[in-house]
DNA sequence: TTGACACATTCCCATATAGGAATATGATCG
DNA sequence: CGATCATATTCCTATATGGGAATGTGTCAA
């Protein structure tokens, strides 16, 4: 089998930096598929491909103004991934809580029974 | 072009449901190769061929006991992702804002002057 | 050394791209 | 209706899978 479509969840969706790029863009409000285009320097239909794939996981939502298609951020999608990965936060955390529990000690021992040589 | 490599980045590594799992597994500390394989149900090649990936972006580290290989979990290189989907927090707490603004609102208007008809 | 065990890699296949070019569809205007 | 602008889709190609099967590699014990 090959790899899972990008169309299946929000994860496969943002593994490609132009349609994280869009979703930035995105977040200063609606944009035209021409504009996006534009501003990333990708052509039309390279736009419009990756609009869909957002549009498929429902990262996005467009509504028509005339010619063109206006497409607005929907990042709920994208809630789930974050708190996902919120489950690791600890471990990057960690080496800084780590230090914190040594100085901690550090402190209880000095402060404890015998207080011969401070440092060293 | 095809698809950028799984092996490109962290956002690609974890866009695989069963890489996912491997990463969670290994939140409980060290696992060999046979382990992982036998927790996920996969076969032993392919669970290898999982954690090369996640090797080769960051995300996990190797380290030989005797014939197994014990692999751990290196999940800094989500910490930059996590904080990628940060940026878009707001966008899923908004409702929930605008909700309680419209609410500040609603007791601010209560309280003012002409108190009349305060409910409807 | 030989055998056994734990992993890693290679080979092969079906599938899914991302990108460029060309074309189709939709909406608006005269 | 016909022309035009804005998008969407299709066709094509090169590439990168993920999975199964087979095989290579490394380590340890007898």
């Amino acid at each position: 089998m090959a790899r899972a479509a990008t169309t299946s969840d929000a994860f496969n969706a943002i593994a490609e930096p132009q349609r994280r790029e869009i979703l930035v863009l995105l977040r200063s409000g609606e944009l035209a598929v021409s504009e996006l285009a534009h501003d990333l320097g990708m052509s039309q239909p390279q736009a419009s491909k990756h609009l869909r794939v957002l549009r498929e996981v429902g990262l996005v939502q467009v509504r028509g103004s005339g010619k063109q298609r206006l497409y607005d951020l929907d990042a709920g999608g994208l809630r789930p991934v974050h708190e996902w990965l919120g489950g690791f936060e600890q471990f990057w955390t960690e080496s800084f809580d780590r230090l914190d529990d040594y100085v901690q000690v550090l402190k209880q021992t000095r402060g404890e029974g015998l207080s011969n040589d401070d440092d060293r």
